[in-house]
DNA sequence: TTTAAACAGGATAAATTTATCCGAAATAAA
DNA sequence: TTTATTTCGGATAAATTTATCCTGTTTAAA
């Protein structure tokens, strides 16, 4: 579904909400280890994610990364898919045609546009404020 | 979504289905030409196809690649799927979680089920006939 | 029986994705 | 000011996916 670089980009995005929202500045060294991601190449990704304003990194000793917190509501998950993966993933067609659309379908386009559409109002309408407070509470988990 | 090389399945599987539905074999050259694929990458799609018996192929002169009409209506999307990419793509976790379930879930979890069961609700009941007839009446294309 | 057409499948190459390494720059604390 | 910590970013390597090439085998027709 994601790349592996998107996966461990959401992961760590929640990771960071997570502590932001308590107040907690994480490093690299400690995003990976809570998140089971090669450090160097989780690395990459937040460089991503910082050059798209989604994470702010301080360098430095006891820098790291965090979220504004008044933020954390408006970050939603598709703005990190789209930073790493790109839109086509709920924009494209299913089977790869260049010019798909309503008036030149691909066989399977219309069934296609719904799992898209639900796809993308979901990744449009989960902010990373809700996942973060599911984690800290128990409710759902980030590893393993 | 799904990997080139899936893409490319469908598509093929599609053409020749709707070629095997008027009792026409059609060749890897013109299977290639008319979903507009690279012709030996497609040559190795189909022999996997034709190993999980979702095709036939027919060597020597007058060869080519069909499907048993009566197979037209029983080979779903998913089977193409599943033959190609596995179905991790609607089974795994959102995330990559290795143990992602109810009781343990990842904070994606929830969410990401809907999507995916109607996923693969869509895989596994769309048939190869259904799209043959689309692509063969006109009402939907297989390239470009 | 010879020949030409067509798929099978192993080897290899190109491209992309994933992952690692290392020196440079920034920053806070000693 | 020096030092230790930490991110930045370029270079490189490993792994996977995509793509090509070439020889062998099968098959029907000449």
């Amino acid at each position: 579904m994601f790349s592996k670089a998107c996966e461990y980009g959401i992961k760590a995005a929640i990771y960071i909400a997570a502590n932001s929202n308590e107040g907690k500045r994480v490093s690299l060294k400690g995003i990976a280890k809570h998140i089971d991601s090669p450090e160097a190449f989780t690395a990459k990704i937040l460089q991503i994610l910082a050059r798209e304003n989604i994470v702010t990194s301080v360098r430095g000793i006891n820098g790291g990364f965090e979220i504004e917190s008044h933020k954390l509501e408006t970050i939603f998950l598709s703005d990190i898919v789209k930073a790493i993966d790109g839109d086509n993933i709920y924009k494209g067609c299913g089977i790869g045609l260049k010019d798909c659309n309503e008036l030149h379908p691909c066989p399977i386009h219309d069934d296609f546009k719904k799992v898209r559409n639900s796809l993308r109002k979901l990744l449009e309408t989960t902010h990373l404020k809700q996942l973060a407070l599911n984690v800290h509470s128990g409710t759902s988990f980030l590893r393993v």
